[in-house]
DNA sequence: CCCTGATTCGC
DNA sequence: GCGAATCAGG
């Protein structure tokens, strides 16, 4: 049993593959694992599964380094293209890790439970989140903020 | 100011 | 190896 803190085995690894793959964003990641966003995209690092960056050589932080560090030219995904041209897509809608203690079923969901949807709908551990959600609103305080914000395109530059 | 992504550094 | 801190870009 869980008597250590398996931080990073097979089936995380395995979540956070299909997550990035899937062209979910770093923090919904994190947030449907469970862990903080910058401890996937170290793990990410680790697996080398980067999306790959433009940048090489990082501006001031070479204390004395000056090693040509190059990055993976990995292309994205047309899943993320296809999201971004459609706007929304059949998404993996998986996330909701925050307290799946509290998860519920449909029955069990209540005006002020989080509606949050935990798994693919039709799977038989189908389920939502079920923590406290504020008065009017479907979800709770982590997943709303996850749930309304679809859209990170340059969200509106302001100047 | 907010957020997200990626690298670097300490444990 | 993991994750916070940090940096960089939008």
């Amino acid at each position: 049993m869980p008597v250590l803190s398996p931080t990073w085995t097979d089936e995380r690894i395995e979540l956070l593959k299909q997550h990035f793959e899937a062209g979910l964003s770093c923090r919904e990641i994190a947030a449907d694992i469970g862990v903080s966003r910058n401890a996937v995209i170290g793990k990410l690092s680790r697996l080398n599964l980067t999306r790959g960056r433009t940048v090489d050589d990082r501006k001031g932080q070479d204390k004395g380094l000056a090693p040509a560090r190059m990055r993976k030219a990995v292309p994205r995904l047309q899943y993320e293209m296809l999201a971004t041209l459609y706007g929304e897509t059949d998404a993996p809608v998986l996330a909701g890790p925050i307290d799946e203690a509290n998860r519920c079923s449909l029955l069990e969901l209540s005006e002020n439970r989080c509606r949050w949807p935990i798994s693919t709908p039709g799977a038989d551990d189908f389920c939502f989140c079920g923590n406290m959600a504020p008065d009017g609103q479907p979800y709770c305080a982590g997943h709303s903020r996850l749930a309304y914000r679809p859209p990170m395109r340059t969200r509106a530059i302001r100047g």
